[in-house]
DNA sequence: TTCTTATTTAGATGTTTGGCTAAATATATA
DNA sequence: TATATATTTAGCCAAACATCTAAATAAGAA
């Protein structure tokens, strides 16, 4: 989870979790969204991918990134878990 | 929340927030919790405080060091928004 | 006031990160 | 095969970060 956390640091990176939120989309359609050059979101999307908040797969030319939720519902997890303070730990 | 999703990004400081989870802490205390020095504990109790997530009180010659979850339910909101996809965002 | 304890600030250093351009790879099409 | 399109990899650089030691500050005790 700490690659999760870590990937969230950064605001573009969060920006392409919203923006994947409403539709799944190729690499260069993600890329259009900002003003940044395609390797730097490239690689962006590789953390992401390393941290298992997205998943990829080509299909033909494109590659197309789409939200994966797991991880994002651990870290949910791990908030959860600082906010209660009556639970206890295991 | 930048500033929060940022400071949650280093496992050290994420360790503090849990610690803190059970109770209310002076930094030295914090700080015997780690193998790491003390002005480096004293900086990222700094980035926790500017970030919100812990609240700092003096008392006598120490310094107690409580979590404030305000801007944890935040981020908390925030990666729901990204899983729940029916959501419309405004 | 002087000494001790608790904590932070200052300044230095090595590592990581986010961005770039240029080159490489993968697929589709002519 | 040759060319075009989509994306990633490689290599570079400046800024940010995590850590350290030494010095400064704040409060209490002698």
């Amino acid at each position: 989870m700490n690659e999760a956390f870590k990937a969230l640091a950064d605001p573009t990176r969060r920006h392409i979790l919203q923006i994947l939120r409403d539709k799944s989309m190729t690499a260069g359609e993600i890329a259009d969204h900002f003003n940044i050059s395609k390797p730097s979101i490239s690689h962006h999307l590789n953390l992401l991918k390393q941290a298992g908040l997205v998943l990829d797969e080509r299909q033909g030319q494109s590659i197309i990134y789409s939200l994966h939720t797991t991880v994002v519902e651990d870290v949910i997890g791990w908030m959860f878990g600082i906010i209660n303070k009556q639970e206890k730990r295991d």
